[in-house]
DNA sequence: ATTAGGCGATTTTTT
DNA sequence: ATCGCCTAAT
């Protein structure tokens, strides 16, 4: 859509225009796929600009931050530089900037943490423990999935206790409530607690909530379908007064019930505002004919939807292909060369192809493939850089000199670099904290106090309260970046790096270095800010925005994450029972839809070309799996497809058009697109790139090494590889990346 | 009392 | 690959 001009109304049809110049009251538009959904949005907003509406009374709610900036991007271009005044991101990190300002109000002060999801469970093991309750009977990951529930629904810890019904329901209460108190003590705030706490500051501060009602006089918000209850409230509240509300989504792309979103904000929206003027999008400009119609017959399989009729006027398209293969492998080594092919025919280059598959762990061998054959890719998601242990322990030193009572954080780097600090002697500490009641950084400065610590450990407590304040008192005096490096520098994370001297630890240091240079970036880019609005932006990236579309590069992403994209040709992977629609016992009707929503997402993004592949045989959970077809295979009519059976070929190769095999002067030559086959698996001496003792790998870190040994098989293959440059590593193959040579 | 190193379990989707 | 948990070494 990015190719359409952008510069008049009369480039929208009627429909869209009626939804751009309908600014006055609550307006509801129903956009279906590729129906030019960010163009109404963007042509909305540069309308209200130029008709006087001045840019910080428009809010736009977003679902990433990236969708965000492409928005505002386009905005400028229709109304120059005063967009960059526009309220538009999303739910989450407008809120926290909103915090910043009001959060005194509600007993938390302005340089509050954000704990991510990995620090909450980190707390929440902690009360656990604490408390005695067992880990093995009470799985903490499920508790704070629990709590998250709670709070998605506006459920007080106390409500919560009132309605729980089992002893996992009682104990998740009780934690619940611990929780609460143990962020607000360290002055944290959850991805939940962004949502919520705007909602309990405006119920109970009607004068902040007046100041805000008047000043976004123009609410939008995208993605409606994917809000949950709390984020309906607070759209609810903040409109109440002026009614200028516009809510843009598609029921039949809801796909995070899982995480509370709530498809009565689309129904309630027309109770709420019995006057709504509820516009539908229903012609695509995205995608084929045959695509279309496809989608289609999918998604009217769900009966709890809205029904809409989609429409193209786009030619009919290629067939969809079904590709059916023996195993994953096949599956992978299937899709590569099939990308090969259709980048040529097409002439279109790599970052025009997306695969998608429905959960993470799938990208795993179709990353090997991609590998082995040299086409360079990206993931969406996966461990992003952000997620880094390395980065996350910088991050942490960080958020504690911003929020000296951001305990969580001060745990995570206490004893790193190693300081002779262990459980005993942080017993002690938090003991000697909830006893005085100080947080846990003053209580280290103070650990000179504490019965029972060795000398040592007194020591290193001291030493490391000393050095949190004298960074402090430095804040003050250099700039940001001058400050984050010098603290670093003197804790010594680079030099115990350097010291480790393995591959892994340099790759490690390199990330720490690129830290600081984003530090340092953001810093130049953003004239007057602090390190607490640094690290409030990294802490709320999501992994669209982190995605770096600007190379050619196959894209690989979930399904979830391919809400709102497009690409000229898409393979969804692994249709198959469990897998897409995915269960692991039986699967109830809301579930089942949710999943066909899902699919159905997957199919819309297709521009031109959609692929479906299925295995037979899949390594899951470290065993062979038999897998049957997806029933979503079949709701698609058998005339839009076109079957190909690459597992029952006695010379796949044969027919599935392959670029030759030496890799010479394709057309373009500098990419080395392909090099092998497709892998027929199953027989023993098909398996040219197959280990064996003797042979010969490349580690992405550890570099090329000698196979001495193989044991285990399948997913716990073990491989013990003799590296010159590392020494001998004992890898477990399926983690470990080889490339054989 | 702390730490390093080995072993087993673990994977739905995520702002 | 990473985390928690265990044991042996310091």
């Amino acid at each position: 859509m990015r190719t359409m001009q952008e510069s008049s109304l009369s480039d929208l049809n009627p429909r869209q225009q009626e939804a751009v110049k309908t600014v006055e009251g609550p307006v509801m538009v129903l956009a279906g796929p590729g129906s030019g959904k960010t163009r109404v949005l963007t042509h909305r907003i540069a309308h209200l600009m130029r008709i006087g509406v001045p840019p910080y009374s428009i809010l736009a709610l977003t679902f990433t931050n990236k969708a965000a900036g492409e928005m505002k991007e386009r905005i400028t271009r229709l109304v120059g530089d005063q967009a960059a005044r526009l309220w538009m991101g999303t739910f989450h990190s407008l809120l926290a900037r909103l915090l910043r300002v009001e959060c005194e109000k509600i007993g938390f002060q302005k340089n509050f943490s954000i704990y991510d999801a990995q620090d909450s469970l980190a707390l929440i093991k902690r009360i656990m423990k604490a408390a005695n309750i067992p880990a093995q009977q009470f799985n903490p990951a499920a508790i704070r999935s629990r709590i998250s529930g709670a709070k998605n629904q506006s459920l007080s810890p106390p409500e919560y206790a009132r309605l729980a019904t089992d002893p996992f329901e009682e104990k998740t209460a009780r934690i619940y409530a611990e929780y609460q108190t143990g962020l607000k003590r360290q002055n944290a705030m959850d991805f939940d607690d962004l949502l919520l706490l705007p909602l309990e500051l405006f119920e109970g501060h009607r004068a902040v909530l007046s100041k805000y009602q008047d000043r976004f006089r123009f609410i939008l918000v995208d993605e409606y379908q994917d809000t949950n209850r709390v984020q309906y409230a607070l759209v609810k509240l903040l409109g109440a007064k002026y009614r200028n509300v516009c809510v843009v989504g598609d029921d039949a792309q809801s796909i995070y019930a899982f995480r509370g979103a709530d498809i009565r904000n689309i129904l309630d929206f027309e109770r709420d505002y019995p006057d709504a003027k509820i516009i539908r999008l229903e012609q695509n400009y995205r995608s084929t004919k045959t695509i279309l119609a496809a989608a289609d017959q999918v998604i009217k399989n769900n009966i709890d939807q809205m029904r809409k009729d989609l429409w193209t006027s786009n030619a009919a398209g290629d067939l969809i292909t079904v590709l059916e293969c023996e195993d994953d492998r096949q599956e992978a080594a299937t899709i590569v060369s099939l990308i090969y092919e259709e980048s040529r025919k097409l002439k279109i280059d790599l970052s025009g192809f997306a695969i998608m598959y429905r959960t993470n762990a799938q990208s795993r061998t179709l990353e090997d493939a991609l590998r082995r054959s040299g086409v360079s890719y990206v993931i969406v998601g996966g461990i992003e850089f952000y997620q880094r242990k390395e980065i996350k322990d910088v991050l942490a030193y960080l958020r504690v000199l911003a929020n000296n009572a951001d305990g969580e954080s001060l745990l995570r780097v206490v004893n790193y670099p190693p300081r002779g600090l262990g459980e005993a002697a942080l017993n002690r500490l938090a003991e000697f904290s909830s006893d005085k009641g100080i947080n846990l950084l003053d209580s280290a400065a103070r650990a000179g106090e504490i019965a029972g610590l060795s000398a040592s450990a007194k020591r290193s407590f001291t030493e490391l309260a000393a050095l949190f304040k004298k960074y402090r008192g430095l804040s003050a005096e250099v700039s940001v970046s001058e400050l984050v490096r010098a603290m670093i520098d003197e804790v010594g994370i680079l030099t115990l790096l350097k010291e480790e001297g393995t591959p892994e630890s340099m790759a490690r240091r390199e990330n720490v270095h690129e830290l600081l240079s984003a530090i340092s970036e953001y810093a130049d880019q953003h004239s007057g800010s602090t390190l607490e609005d640094f690290l409030q932006e990294v802490s709320l990236l999501s992994d669209v925005d982190q995605w770096d579309d600007t190379h050619a590069e196959v894209t690989l992403l979930t399904l979830h994450a391919a809400k709102g994209l497009e690409f000229p040709v898409v393979f969804i992977s692994g249709l198959e029972e469990g897998l897409l629609p995915f269960y692991t016992s039986p699967i109830g009707p809301k579930d089942l839809e949710e999943e066909r929503r899902l699919y159905y997402v997957g199919v819309t993004r297709a521009m031109r070309k959609l692929y479906l592949s299925r295995a037979r045989i899949r390594y899951r959970f470290g065993d062979v799996t038999f897998q049957s077809a997806s029933r979503f295979l079949d709701e698609i009519e058998p005339s839009l497809v076109e079957t190909v059976n690459v597992a029952g070929r006695s010379r796949p190769q044969r027919r599935m058009p392959q670029p030759a095999r030496s890799q010479v002067g394709t057309a373009d030559s500098d990419s080395r697109y392909f090099s092998d086959p497709p892998a027929e698996t199953g027989s023993d001496f098909d398996q040219p790139q197959a280990l064996r003792i003797g042979g010969f790998v490349e580690h992405e870190i550890f570099g090329r090494g000698k196979i001495l040994d193989l044991s285990g098989n399948g997913e716990t293959l073990k491989a013990v590889v003799d590296f010159p440059e590392a020494g001998r590593k004992n890898l477990l193959v399926r983690y470990a990346r080889l490339k054989i040579l």
